[in-house]
DNA sequence: TAGATTTATATCATGCCTCTATATAGGCAG
DNA sequence: CTGCCTATATAGAGGCATGATATAAATCTA
């Protein structure tokens, strides 16, 4: 397929310009939400127990700015997690207003499970290509995983110190 | 090109298990929502503007089967959406009891919008690579490609004809 | 120490988005 | 005309987010 790269590099294996990249990326974004979405628990409901089962309890408003939602917004999702008996609330003695939010075993379970649907999802559709496809793809994944690995990081940065066109 | 599925291959340049192929398409669902997701509408919003634009006017029926929710949840949608003036709603002559939906101009124009927001976005991650990871990158892409493109079709193909393990 | 301020969380009202159950109305077959 | 099927709308409920505001504990300050 022919593409020019305006007085890019003459190089004959110049791979995909920056407009591909962000096509490809977004076109996997869309099937990643369309085909390996859980109708269960919302994105932030998951994100937010995957945050407490990896660092621990922790105070609804740091919760809040960590999931990039308002305060009341966390306060009810925690309640409704608490409902459901996938998080606990204790107080802390050492500060009479803080609320420490933490994963039960439950909760811990349904991630387990949600990660184990989006995987099957996930080989029934692989299971769909040629092993030729199945082949390349794995190669890509490979090779790109610590750049998009070194991406994922500094996206996450990038959020908690705001650049210059935030949306 | 052999290749077990279980029973692992002992060849040494085994790409990447299916497990890491997961974990990659979970990340990136992951970053797609977090820094590429425009809080302006739904993404079930943004994806029947889409459809609108690429298929043309379609009856509610349709979009809702396309879409994925019910159709009382187009309905609603659709309304919305006409109150922001995104789209339009006809009449059917031909049948009294269908109302065909079409974009607006507007509505054409919010997805060029969000589009560029994303494509903005995303460049400016790419950014914080450095030149060979982004080489990487855009390789890794460039060689996925075809493969991804029918897993993407696949994919699509496989949500109108549910399968085994639908969740 | 008393009063003001800040911090952590909760509550309220509102709107989006989805669901299930049901209603309305047009098309069609007998 | 009667009855059924189809296309869309409405009603009610709950999840999920917001901004505005309330409450209570901690902390600063005069």
């Amino acid at each position: 397929m022919e593409y020019t790269q305006q007085s890019g590099p003459r190089e004959p294996d110049v791979p995909a310009t920056r407009e591909q990249v962000a096509e490809a990326l977004e076109q996997l974004a869309f099937l990643a939400v369309r085909h390996l979405t859980n109708r269960d628990i919302s994105f932030t409901a998951a994100s937010t127990l995957g945050r407490l089962s990896r660092e621990g309890p922790s105070r609804l408003t740091a919760l809040a700015a960590d999931e990039g939602v308002t305060q009341p917004s966390m306060t009810q999702l925690i309640q409704r997690l608490e409902r459901q008996g996938l998080v606990t609330r204790v107080d802390d003695p050492q500060d009479g207003r803080v609320v420490l939010v933490a994963i039960t075993d439950a909760g811990r379970e349904l991630l387990a499970e949600r990660r184990r649907g989006r995987t099957n999802r996930l080989a029934e559709l692989l299971a769909t290509l040629s092993p030729e496809d199945q082949q390349a793809l794995a190669t890509a994944v490979h090779a790109a995983a610590p750049a998009f690995q070194r991406l994922v990081d500094n996206a996450a940065r990038a959020r908690k110190a705001p650049g210059s066109t935030a949306s």
